[in-house]
DNA sequence: CACAACTGCAACCTCTTGGTTGCGGTAGGC
DNA sequence: GCCTACCGCAACCAAGAGGTTGCAGTTGTG
């Protein structure tokens, strides 16, 4: 299963997808489901959405919990965090650099 | 080339490759520079840094300007903000069903 | 018990991705 | 002018992603 060298790279993986994306914000929205009713809505196999939510499980960005014969999905949203943090890190980087950059072409303020 | 039906496509398909947020990393730790230095510290070959470039620059994340028979990528930090909202507002939505479900759980305050 | 509704597994297919190699073009240094 | 960097294009390749179909297993209901 080739254990994601950076959690990351599952993270922004599991997001660069559409379908992904707006099975996230369902499950934000209307809150937990099953993937036979979340693929009602959708245009996809009920198969290919359980492929979808289970690239999200392994993200850690849903959790499945069984309920008798169905099996709720239901988001994890604090597992976005890591994300972005990694975001505004790397933009805060590009920050200082400029920052130094500026005060280097114009030390007088 | 598959106009990314969504620019969040693009953003997040970008990040999801370790060595793109590192090609990013450093672009905004030591600021801009060309395929040909960046791959030297890469256990890859200058053509994969290139095409790893163009998808960056494709999502906007890296700007790519020509100076004499070099080309400088430099990094648009900037264009990682869409990609933030998008977190922040899933994780948004999320908060708020939790707290109405809180409330109704738990009415008398 | 019998039947309907869900889930789970597996095979298979096509398109994309990350990577390579090879070669031809162009810009600077001596 | 010649040689040495760099860049850009194209062909090619193996592996993975997204999707489908078909079928078997399990759980609830009349």
């Amino acid at each position: 299963m080739s254990v994601a060298v950076d959690a990351l790279d599952g993270l922004f993986g599991a997001l660069a997808d559409p379908t992904r994306r707006l099975l996230l914000r369902r499950l934000g929205a209307d809150g937990p489901a099953s993937a036979t009713r979340l693929a009602e809505d959708l245009p996809v196999t009920r198969q290919a959405v359980v492929k979808h939510l289970q690239v999200l499980a392994d993200a850690g960005l849903v959790t499945a919990e069984r309920a008798g014969r169905e099996v709720r999905y239901a988001l994890a949203a604090d597992r976005l965090a890591p994300g972005v943090a990694w975001m505004v890190d790397t933009g805060a980087a590009w920050d200082r650099r400029l920052g130094k950059l500026r005060a280097h072409l114009d030390p007088g303020r």
